[in-house]
DNA sequence: GTGGCCGGTTACCGATCGGATACTGCTTAA
DNA sequence: TTAAGCAGTATCCGATCGGTAACCGGCCAC
């Protein structure tokens, strides 16, 4: 899903850390467990996926619920406010995919 | 103009480096030069500030004109690439405008 | 000829960020 | 009994980020 080589890295916007608009893409659509996020976030460990969703969690954008079970098992999910935040970044995402080639010429450019 | 306590820091999205949205913003109007940008980012020293505007350039954001004359005179003005960026971090503005509080909660019940 | 303004550069420094690796406690399946 | 999966921790490490302080050359006014 967010392949290591993703053009999205190179748009100069971001949303909290590395890792964190990939974690709130993938809450989009339904709760996750910690390892549902880890196979489409490619690239990501366990201490820095942690970290992330840690910090997300603080900032009220997403909540983490442990469930009580024999089983281990832990969710996250957006909170209204996390959701919230899906209209910026449909708008940074239009705005990159639209200057996309701009910005890979002014890379290019600036190496010669 | 951009306070070191405005609560622009507050929000999780960033453009750029710490002072590429500030310096983005005081070229909306008109091109300006270095020492015009020192004064309204409050708390920029050169050496960042050269670096912002450096990089701001590499992505083809800005452009760096240096007019020839006795007095030495730098002028640095949005692209329209630049230009375009405007409408994604007034999105974002308007974000954190709306969900200031929210974040203000989450920040105080996280100390807790 | 000395000081100030302009637009930086250089060297250094601490803090933070992200990653590698190893390990943990618990539970279930083979 | 052993192995595997889950959801992480603990420790260390290098790279990057942002900041301080000092310095620079060219020009100008005094």
């Amino acid at each position: 899903m967010f392949d290591p080589l993703c053009p999205s890295g190179l748009s100069p916007i971001r949303f909290g850390d590395k890792w964190a608009g990939m974690v709130i893409r993938c809450l989009e659509d339904a709760p996750r467990r910690f390892s549902e996020l880890r196979v489409p976030i490619r690239g990501v460990t366990a201490k820095v996926l942690t970290q992330s969703l840690r910090s997300l969690e603080r900032d009220g954008l997403i909540t983490r619920t442990e469930y009580a079970g024999s089983a281990r098992r832990v969710e996250y999910e957006l909170t209204p406010l996390g959701r919230s935040m899906l209209e910026p970044m449909d708008v940074a995402c239009a705005w990159a995919a639209a200057h996309w080639d701009e910005l890979l010429d002014a890379r290019e450019a600036s190496l010669t």
